[in-house]
DNA sequence: AAATAATCGATAAATTTTTATCGATAAATT
DNA sequence: AATTTATCGATAAAAATTTATCGATTATTT
């Protein structure tokens, strides 16, 4: 079986599967070279790639679209059925409760949670938002690890105690504020600017 | 000079900044020794990333904070303050517009534009929405190359050729659409659902 | 049926990144 | 003033990642 991917194979892995979904070739083969000049990829980090996920690649003719789509989604998928819970419902809590991205790689946002009663209730996307009392007794119930923080800097340190006096295990902090947890707790920090920096450091490079 | 800092370097550089400015030692000294602690990342690893920046670290008591972080800045680039424009308006482009992190590490995003009057106007945050039809005149007045593309899947490559015709060098492409770009215009795809599955994949390794 | 062309997958080389080691240095202590 | 201690920064080793090479394989063409 394939085991032991790499992160940075990881990283890749979801752009191949992002683009075998859109092309036209979907009933037929694609090759790695031709994967590689379409998703401007080095041809044999691309065959490599692959390897890592599939063995059914056949010489001349490549790989059968259908099912390497099936096996990469399998191994992103794999053992990632995993639950999340979201704290802060504001535009960016919401957009995550309603992003289709994570259904498709096995996670499930539960359900979002808000001081602000205003928000309560459904998002356009049929999830729920709840009052943050109902917080504690929903992750004991569902047993949810993960927690994702979205409410502002200053309440980012109080939200991450809550989340982990209630037993989760893993946070994906969307705030600027830096969490502070026990050993133990995996800290996962998302920092919007450092994305925005790396592609405007390639834009003044390139010239 | 610093130059030639490698993109995973650079990546981890933010993360320093980030943290150095929440600290209780703000107008004194840190080491790389503790600094690496509190971040959880190896002594010698955060000692090499902080030579790729400064070289005014002083042996027994470390770095002064106030100069590493000024240090720091500078070498990512935060004091070239660059404009941005934000196709879609929907959650995430309402986020991504009142966003602070960016303003913070000098970026700046213009505006939002969206086909659907009822978003027009301002965001909380204070930023406008416009209609799709004043995208061209402000991009060209404002001189604006980066463009962020928060749009469903099914619109996006078309609001990628309106960027793209309009001048714009660089996309940020948050929908699950694979786009397809002339040579020279450099797009970067943010996967929620990546990150969110590097997150688990560390939690079910670690057990 | 044989020759050709395209591509896989394995192995090897090159490069990059991470981790370890250690002498030099500056503050603190004796 | 000498000694100890903590840390830097440089150099070296180890590990991981990327890139190159090449024989084997399979469809296509002759």
């Amino acid at each position: 079986m394939h085991k032991d991917i790499s992160k940075v194979v990881l990283q890749r892995l979801p752009v191949y599967l992002n683009y075998l979904k859109t092309i036209p070739e979907k009933d037929g083969y694609i090759s790695a070279t031709v994967l590689a000049s379409r998703l401007n990829l080095g041809e044999v980090q691309v065959r490599k790639d692959l390897a890592s996920v599939s063995c059914a690649g056949k010489p001349k003719v490549g790989y059968e679209v259908k099912t390497l789509i099936s096996e990469l989604e399998s191994a992103l998928g794999y053992d990632n059925t995993a639950d999340a819970v979201i704290i802060g419902a504001g535009h960016l809590g919401m957009a995550l409760l309603d992003y289709k991205g994570f259904e498709e790689y096995g996670f499930n946002i539960v359900a979002g949670f808000d001081r602000n009663e205003k928000v309560w209730g459904k998002t356009e996307g049929g999830k729920p938002v709840f009052a943050m009392e109902k917080l504690p007794s929903l992750i004991a119930r569902m047993h949810i690890k993960i927690g994702i923080v979205t409410v502002p800097a200053t309440a980012a340190q109080e939200v991450c105690d809550l989340l982990v006096e209630n037993g989760i295990l893993a946070v994906w902090n969307f705030s600027s504020a830096h969490l502070n947890v026990p050993d133990g707790i995996l800290v996962r920090n998302e920092n919007m600017a450092v994305s925005l920096s790396l592609l405007v450091q390639h834009l003044t490079d390139n010239k």
